[in-house]
RNA sequence: UGGGGGAUCGUCUAACGGUAGGACAACGGACUCUGACUCCGUUUAUCUAGGUUCGAAUCCUAGUCCCCCAGCCA
């Protein structure tokens, strides 16, 4: 959809200051914190992001927000930016917060120079007991009142490492007394003694959020920042530490980025929220993942159960469904939890369209043609993709002894059953309608079906034209290869995981039937393939070769998603 | 009277004072060599109460309910 045509609040927005002559040209930026992978929710603000710079043809930075050492790692730097190509987007920038730190340092400074910010002895504490709470003011801390030449020279020794980790924060001096917590003079530094995996020891101070994100989109010339709704009382402190500081009108503070060949577009951002994706049978926040991950509940950050973009990439969704799926919820402000059938719509959708079909039986049952000579054997010409001639043809082997689904045999049927019955006919994918004469039992376990094919209703001839109800897939027992299929359902067994209302948490609504492992038999065409080759196995599902573990030699598939089964439902 | 947000079909979302529309779901039906796809049809919504207006989801007033905030996390 073009940016014609989609109207939510926020390209509202953009659509105006560009009419207006606000800007002339848009920026935004996807910030992560390189603490964890990026997951399903993240693709909303990626499409965000991403999106609305592309549509207006404006541009987006990729921004690592890497301003706490303690918990960050360059393993998700990497990760996170295979993830954002997988999607389909490229940013204009790569830039991390930490790039940025001699500007924060010297913007502090010019902070405490101007009498907005203070180093405050308090510990974390004390802090805590001045802030007051909700419904009571806090109290002003003793250090508000120092001086600046004090200030300074306590900063200044904060950053040369003469105090311990805790000992003193450099504070932000603005209302005590406001009613918006962020605004009782938070903390913009901190000590932290601990290597940064991008400045080394450079530093022993680092910038909090609020300062350093700010900051950061002024540097970079966003013009419109679009993050989640729970920062949107973070607006009043993230506004005054653009305008306190107010870089586009100081460029001097610039000097260490344009030494380093950085261009100077600091600007005046305008952070917009918007409310967070959830989707229902599943958990997002890092937290949840990060255990389930580390406990062993799943098999890593890229199990296809998981709603990280790995798992999701490793589970067959192709990344047009995922723009597709975002697109289709917009963008608003309300609280909301999507049904995952939506997500699945729009895979199907995708995959209807370019996944080319395959034969494949994941619980075998013998059906003998009897009436065909031992030895039998032919290739029939099968279409690739029903739509789509330019997919061309495949051969499929067929001869006397295939394997079909046991599903599609029932001994005793149940009313508005379709498919094989004894006595009953049916249509063989591709070959013809075959009569169950004879059906082979061991105890009470039907071992095989004994059927005659009718000639006359092979593709071309006229009785092929004939009408059953049902028409089953089957691949050639002799040319059948065996592989792995991983069956997978939704990891929860209920809608809302995350709540915890009744006492139980996510942990105990884990489903147990989430994977499962068969051995299929696939026709021969379905086997050589590339990992991550996506197929439609017929009356199936989709399906993909795996990532990792697939190879023709050994290969291993996964459901994506099932196809949409108005029958199974019923039923 | 702490501050900040939000309430439209079951679930998302549109409407910008002028026919409450779309998607997903559900349910019927048509078609079908995939019980798929496609097509057609049906059911279901403006948080409440007042007010302004020829006309209100939209504007005003008063309520109700839900979400977020008391990290030296982001």
């Amino acid at each position: 959809m073009s940016g014609e045509t989609r109207n939510d609040f926020i390209r509202q927005i953009v659509r105006d200051d560009l009419s207006s002559g606000k800007h002339d040209r848009i920026q935004t930026r996807f910030p992560p914190e390189p603490n964890g992978y990026l997951h399903l929710g993240h693709t909303r603000a990626i499409w965000a992001d991403f999106g609305i710079a592309q549509e207006f043809n404006g541009a987006c930075n990729l921004r690592f927000d890497d301003t706490n050492p303690a918990r960050e790692d360059p393993e998700y730097v990497q990760a996170i930016q295979d993830d954002v190509r997988w999607l389909g987007y490229d940013w204009r920038s790569l830039r991390h917060a930490s790039d940025y730190f001699d500007v924060y340092y010297l913007a502090a400074e010019k902070l405490i120079l101007d009498g907005n910010a203070y180093v405050c002895d308090l510990s974390a504490d004390q802090v805590r007991e001045y802030r007051g709470t909700l419904t009571e003011p806090g109290r002003d801390s003793p250090f508000r009142g120092r001086s600046v030449e004090e200030n300074l020279d306590l900063f200044r020794r904060m950053r040369a490492g003469e105090f311990a980790d805790g000992a003193r924060t450099l504070r932000a001096r603005i209302d005590m007394a406001s009613g918006n917590i962020n605004l009782r003079d938070p903390a913009l530094y901190r000590i932290k003694h601990v290597p940064h995996q991008n400045t080394g020891d450079a530093w022993c101070i680092y910038p909090m959020y609020d300062f350093a994100h700010a900051l950061g989109d002024a540097i970079e010339g966003i013009t419109h920042s679009l993050c989640t709704l729970e920062f949107e009382d973070h607006r009043p402190l993230y506004d005054w530490c653009v305008d306190k500081v107010d870089l586009a009108g100081n460029p001097q503070l610039l000097q260490p980025l344009l030494d380093r060949g950085l261009p100077l577009e600091a600007g005046k951002p305008r952070q917009i929220e918007f409310s967070r994706l959830n989707v229902n049978y599943t958990v997002m926040s890092k937290r949840k993942l990060m255990a389930l991950v580390q406990e062993g509940l799943v098999d890593g950050w890229d199990d296809p159960r998981l709603p990280t973009l790995q798992g999701i990439r490793r589970r067959g969704y192709t990344p047009a469904a995922l723009r597709a799926f975002v697109e289709r919820l917009g963008l608003s402000k309300q609280n909301s939890l999507i049904d995952f059938s939506v997500l699945e719509a729009a895979v199907r959708e995708d995959l209807d369209a370019s996944a080319q079909r395959r034969m494949a039986v994941l619980d075998p049952l013998g059906l003998v043609l009897t009436n065909l000579p031992e030895g039998h054997g032919e290739v029939v010409a099968f279409a690739n993709h029903p739509k789509d001639e330019a997919a061309g043809q495949r051969d499929v082997p067929f001869s006397r002894e295939l394997w079909i689904e046991r599903e599609d045999f029932m001994e005793q049927p149940v009313k508005g059953f379709h498919r094989l019955v004894p006595g009953g006919e049916v249509r063989l994918r591709g070959i013809g309608i075959v009569r169950c004469d004879e059906v082979v039992k061991d105890g009470d376990r039907v071992v095989e079906l004994r059927c005659s094919l009718d000639p006359e209703t092979r593709p071309g001839r006229e009785g092929a034209n004939r009408k059953v109800k049902g028409t089953i897939h089957w691949v050639s027992a002799r040319h059948a290869v065996a592989a792995e299929v991983r069956l997978y359902d939704r990891l929860f067994k209920v809608p809302d995981p995350d709540d915890d209302s009744d006492g139980r948490t996510y942990r105990d609504h884990l489903n147990p039937e989430s994977r499962r492992t068969v051995q299929a038999w696939l026709e021969p065409a379905a086997v050589d393939v590339a990992p991550e080759t996506r197929l439609q196995f017929e009356r199936l599902g989709y399906f993909v070769a795996d990532r990792k573990d697939h190879s023709p030699q050994k290969p291993v598939f996964n459901r994506t998603v099932t196809l949409r089964d108005t029958w199974a439902t019923r039923a």
